[in-house]
DNA sequence: AACGGGCATGAACACTGTTCAGGACGGCCC
DNA sequence: GGGCCGTCCTGAACAGTGTTCATGCCCGTT
């Protein structure tokens, strides 16, 4: 019984749930599936490409309906999506930000963040920044949240909450985007 | 003639420049400086220290005199001043962006913003989120485009301008932050 | 029956960060 | 002057890392 690129994904996520990021090598998931480590390269050309499907896989599990009718309604449900779907997993946050920092996956927050504002009346040339400018937003603060919350769960005793919160920051940024949405546009409402 | 840690700095901020942060590892700062790597842990606990220290000193060296005097044009120098220094140096974006997030150093970006919108008359509950937000931007806003110009330098056929724009995005967020002072303070203008 | 492709092995390459016992060598105190 | 201590360093070792390559098994097709 030969093992498939998903059986790959579904043991890196499991060691990256329990172990961390950092213990998710190619040996590791290898010993797992009772294989040797350059088995692996028969299903995945590299350890990148193999991190890529994994962040895809968290986002994919982090997916639920979505309900909102208005732009910044939207915007504001999809990244808190986003958020959910990287603190769902260990690591997540991290996984999920250096993938995206260096385009090797996990394109569907951008799509959809893009697709949301391109409902808003915002000038279209401004649709792309405005994308990207909430996208890093959410990964940013969430990769600190969750730094802070692991290093809170290990034995530090760094227990005071985040100072910063994901709500008012996202709220600073759509509320600048809507700013240029009314400045005349024809779809603000 | 004994080292010091500024000499190790110093290394491997010029390895950093001339190779990228890849090729920054303990065994190169080592051989550099015609040293065993065993002889580095007596000047730095850990290469995440000494990379902590190779970050401060990217924002050391890139540091201007700053002229601003309203709240929203001083974040806007402070944003731009860190973009320029990380930009500076090769892997700059993804090294400070990395200390950063993980707490090894690299703290006065922070402290700046956090100053600036101390003035603001923005409630002080919202002014480490708002200087949180800012970061986060600019952080995210800097690794991409330095990604995407370093694979443009490389031989990558990726010759198309990264489809966001710096002002534009730290605009909405200023934007957005501005929005939150108006409403019942006592220092706008 | 012969063949080809997909899947796997096991060894090797060229590295990585970090630890540890030991050894020079300088300045300081008795 | 002799002993001592602290700083700085060596050289070896530990326990890994991603990736490549020649080799071979086995199954379905021709």
């Amino acid at each position: 019984m030969s093992r498939t690129r998903e059986d790959l994904v579904a043991v890196a996520l499991r060691l990256l749930d329990s172990h961390g990021l950092a213990d998710v090598s190619m040996r590791r998931v290898a010993g797992e599936l009772q294989l040797q480590p350059s088995a692996l390269y028969h299903h995945v050309a590299s350890k990148q490409e193999l991190l890529g499907a994994v962040a895809d896989e968290v986002l994919r599990r982090g997916a639920r309906p979505r309900g909102a009718v208005t732009w910044d309604e939207r915007v504001v449900e999809v990244a808190h999506e986003l958020r959910d779907a990287m603190l769902a997993y260990r690591d997540g946050a991290e996984l999920v930000s250096t993938v995206i920092a260096f385009g090797l996956g996990a394109t569907q927050p951008l799509d959809d963040l893009t697709a949301a504002l391109a409902e808003s009346g915002l000038p279209e040339s401004l649709v792309p920044t405005a994308a990207r400018t909430v996208l890093h937003l959410v990964l940013g603060h969430t990769l600190e949240e969750q730094t802070h919350l692991q290093a809170g769960s290990a034995g530090a005793i760094d227990a005071d909450p985040l100072p910063a919160d994901f709500g008012t920051g996202l709220g600073f940024v759509v509320d600048g985007i809507r700013s240029r949405v009314r400045e005349g546009s024809s779809a603000p409402r």
